[in-house]
DNA sequence: CACTAATACGTGTCTATACATTTAATATCA
DNA sequence: TGATATTAAATGTATAGACACGTATTAGTG
């Protein structure tokens, strides 16, 4: 695949900026590819994997939707709806919230945490064979990612 | 908005390489959310306006859809599809190919130029707001990048 | 307390992504 | 030539992203 400008076929850029725009637009639609290759038969998308990692990481606390919706790594999408798929696949679990009646509890099920865990290895695995820097590198390109947005 | 860790309100990754991923998602939403503010009031998605760019590339030379195609930066995305928003709007022309009756020749129209023209001042202005490093950073994040794809 | 504002969540709509399938035209080759 | 494969583009369907809006509940203020 090699340079942007041949995955592309752009000759050149008006600029580095310019580039670097195309460039990470091009890297995620690379990322997220591969990313739905390994999810795919697990049925779950992207975002979803990324909802159910957000409530493993609270350890059985339950989270409210909008919390999910501040911790999603996409701030338009929709929490609500996504709630309700993984709901369906039974992979979560929503309670009314006592204290506030407006709020729902949400919750991982033994079922979301076990495909969690099966999804584990796999993803272990796309770190390195789809990112192709050393551990250096990487480093640097969080650093630059952080920076970025300022 | 600072760190990732913030932005996102997870307090540590397992390892720099899955924070990589994560920082790139979560950067790739920033840039495109900047991005749609610029060309809402032009009535343009990010991908409809990567398409016209590809047209004036061209320079007025007809370009297939299946070649559309293969220069966007989403691979999995809809040329056929977006290529219809754009006729809409008469910002392209579809004309069908004499040789091969399957293909059909795109170019951009006077309108479509327009519209570029206009936008340019904004995305010029766009990356010295939103992309907060200086040009040394850029050149080695275009080239982590490059390298990170293989 | 009544009125208003703010919050939490859900819904509606349009567009885009992901991927399978379809249709038409052309290429290949026995 | 005729059968088959390949290619170009369009279409179908499900999910997701973007954003406006609606509804119920709670908070805040006179």
């Amino acid at each position: 695949m090699g340079s942007l400008e041949e995955a592309i076929k752009q000759k050149e850029f008006k600029d580095p900026y310019n580039k670097l725009v195309v460039n990470l637009l091009y890297t995620h639609s690379y990322l997220v590819s591969a990313q739905n290759g390994i999810l795919k038969p697990f049925d779950l998308s992207p975002e979803q994997y990324n909802v159910l990692r957000i409530l493993r990481g609270q350890n059985g606390v339950p989270t409210t939707v909008s919390s999910i919706q501040d911790r999603m790594l996409n701030k338009m999408s929709n929490a609500s709806r996504l709630v309700d798929k993984l709901k369906a696949k039974l992979l979560i679990e929503r309670r009314e919230c006592p204290s506030d009646r407006r709020q729902v509890d949400i919750v991982i099920t033994d079922k979301g945490l076990q495909v969690l865990n099966e999804l584990q290895a796999y993803m272990e695995g796309f770190n390195n064979e789809v990112i192709k820097l050393n551990e250096e590198e990487v480093v640097m390109m969080n650093t630059l990612l952080d920076k970025l947005r300022g």
